[in-house]
DNA sequence: CTCGTTTAGGTCGCGCGCGATTAAATCGCA
DNA sequence: TGCGATTTAATCGCGCGCGACCTAAACGAG
């Protein structure tokens, strides 16, 4: 008769809550920028390469276009990105950035600033667990081949 | 001029792609059974405690009840759980366990400790980042108020 | 006992995530 | 060169999560 483990020590529960405990903890911040999470993190991946084909954006963040496109395409509609066909290419899309996102990145970087000092977490403990979440996630991603 | 942090330097990325990471290695087991990942959340809680109010579910997954109504009667129509009124307070609804759920536990444990293995790291490593995320996940609601 | 307040659930709308499928452009090789 | 295989986006459907709002039951001070 074997116990199923308590919630409270499922790692994949401590992962899902603390996902959302963090994105709740943004939230009030990026609703002032009037950005979801999902396209804040699209804008970080942009404000570091400002151009690149939508392939490249989701392997970085590990999404699909039935994801992206339509997230990209409110994007647009909101002014923050740009997209157009390679001439190269027609099959891929190149993401731009625009002005008004341009605009937004130094706010993000105070953001991101401010929430890691919020925590009240010591820096190190903090890069030291990025780490070990990172190590995790590949081990994970090593799972699905 | 201060650079944005990279993403991959994030730790909420970090937590945002381990935990869909972690999603889709469940996924292939929970499919089998017939569940999605936080319907699993939901019964792992009902097995420790098969009959609960709705509040304290919601207060153990952290969920609220525009996101637990539609999925737990989904959960009812799919003949994993029972809803009903508390007789002594008709505002609660009582959450119970079917037989068909019940039949789940032990392929659960299964779940669970297979892919704790699979991930292939040590125990204790495990142990110690588990303890570590819930540590973030209670900094993080402490920003909430 | 009464009436305002609190608490527990429920409804609606919207933005993700992702499985399944499709269309079009490009590639590769016979 | 021609044609099947691959690559890149896009579309559709569905299940979360959550903000905003609503209803009804229970509570509590006077």
């Amino acid at each position: 008769m074997t116990q199923p483990v308590p919630l409270k020590q499922m790692l994949c529960f401590a992962l899902y809550s603390a996902n959302h405990a963090m994105q709740a903890a943004y939230k009030p911040l990026l609703d002032e920028m009037g950005l979801t999470y999902p396209q804040f993190l699209v804008l970080t991946q942009l404000w570091e390469v400002p151009e690149m084909p939508m392939s490249r954006l989701a392997t970085a963040l590990q999404l699909e276009s039935n994801t992206l496109t339509p997230m990209l395409k409110r994007m647009e509609a909101a002014g923050l990105v740009t997209r157009r066909r390679d001439a190269q290419d027609e099959r891929q899309v190149i993401l731009g950035l625009t002005a008004k996102a341009e605009g937004l990145r130094q706010a993000a970087v105070q953001v991101t600033t401010c929430l890691t000092e919020e925590i009240g977490a010591p820096q190190p403990e903090l890069m030291a667990l990025l780490e070990d979440v990172v190590a995790l996630r590949s081990r994970l991603r090593a799972l699905q081949r």
